[in-house]
DNA sequence: GGTCGATCGGACGGGGGTGTCCGTTACGTT
DNA sequence: AACGTAACGGACACCCCCGTCCGATCGACC
């Protein structure tokens, strides 16, 4: 990662307003998710399209910059729960983490799960999610709490649907998926008896 | 209902036509959900657009005549459910059902549980589904069954979070659905030490 | 086989989306 | 205060979608 330095130094009004175009590209692509136009981010931003264009060529450029907050603490909730000494309550909590940081922000919960626009490379963050849920969930699985059948594509699968609820009514939608994710929680909590229980029907290949 | 008798026969070629667009708009539908254009349905019918709207004016009312093999599939699951002696296995028979019939048709799913375009009124069907669940939710619970906790709007809940599973791999969709229904009802199951488990997050209001 | 008229389908208008061009503005410097 | 240049934004070209119009076509009946 190679910084440039600029031959001219940045002029004050373009800083400001790549950093307004940040902030109304969160609010709006947050809000109404990836299909928001570029122009109702322009107008929030209170920019022309041109200026728009200039700072962001085209909409997967403005869209990686404005969900690298999200990035940043999705790595950082995978990072806690590996931390944490009991790996079950590691294993909820980063579910309930994930869950609410895709309920604030429909835009980042299609970027992260869908490979959207060719080369906008969530992937690589969520594969590095995946890969510390599968460490997490051997390790809670041995504690005899999380179910044996669980696998790593069950919360990709639980993910994917959990986009689905972007289209409930925008008040009720952080409760919504917390209720969600404390159902999805009580889904992969081992049953007492679990010879007893019915098997589960097989796991499809959700991942890359 | 009253059925108007056409002043002059309906033309063979028209018949046919129309039959075909049926068939391609349920294929169409079902597998790019709402969103699909209507010059792909009047391309794999084999048809030009004009006639396609001549037989249905709008989207909607295609729409409305595609899915209605899917709106009795749904009545015809909720009138066995309420049958069944077993009230627990109804409900998860119940949503097993809607779960697959809705894995199979990506725009049926999108026109049940959202009142997508004005006056296109699946509404009507989803609340007598809803209606239905809740008088089968009372006898489940009283089994001991489902939990307590339980309230018709969670199957909303669930039922919108499926809808994120359209954009799953076309071959695994059926799986994920599946695996889904399963992990659902697994859920919705009552677990053995009800006053011991932690409390649900309280339930938003979902259904109209 | 001929005639009538309903049906067909290519071409059209309107709306909304992304990304671009160029005359104008205003920041930073001297 | 004046100037050079980067940054601005309205207008534009292009594409895809829905829904409509009109001349050509083909089925039904005689």
């Amino acid at each position: 990662m190679t910084t440039e330095v600029p031959h001219h130094p940045v002029r004050s009004d373009a800083r400001d307003n790549r950093a307004r175009i940040l902030e109304a590209a969160r609010a709006v692509f947050g809000e109404e998710g990836l299909g928001a136009p570029m122009r109702e981010v322009a107008r929030r931003a209170g920019v022309g399209p041109a200026t728009l264009y200039r700072h962001f060529p085209a909409k997967r450029d403005l869209l990686a910059e404005t969900f690298a907050e999200q990035r940043r603490a999705c790595r950082t909730a995978v990072r806690d729960a590996l931390a944490d000494p009991d790996p079950w309550h590691g294993f909820r909590t980063v579910i309930e983490r994930i869950c609410e940081l895709h309920a604030h922000s429909a835009g980042f919960a299609d970027a992260f799960m869908t490979a959207f626009p060719e080369a906008m490379d969530f992937t690589a963050d969520r594969e590095r999610t995946l890969r510390a849920v599968a460490e997490l969930a051997r390790r809670a699985r041995e504690t005899g709490r999380l179910r044996p059948d669980f696998v790593v594509d069950d919360l990709v699968l639980v993910l994917m649907a959990h986009r689905g609820l972007q289209d409930t009514p925008r008040e009720a939608r952080v409760a919504a998926s917390r209720r969600y994710a404390a159902y999805v929680v009580e889904a992969f909590r081992a049953t007492p008896a679990p010879e007893a229980a019915t098997p589960l029907p097989p796991a499809p290949r959700l991942s890359t």
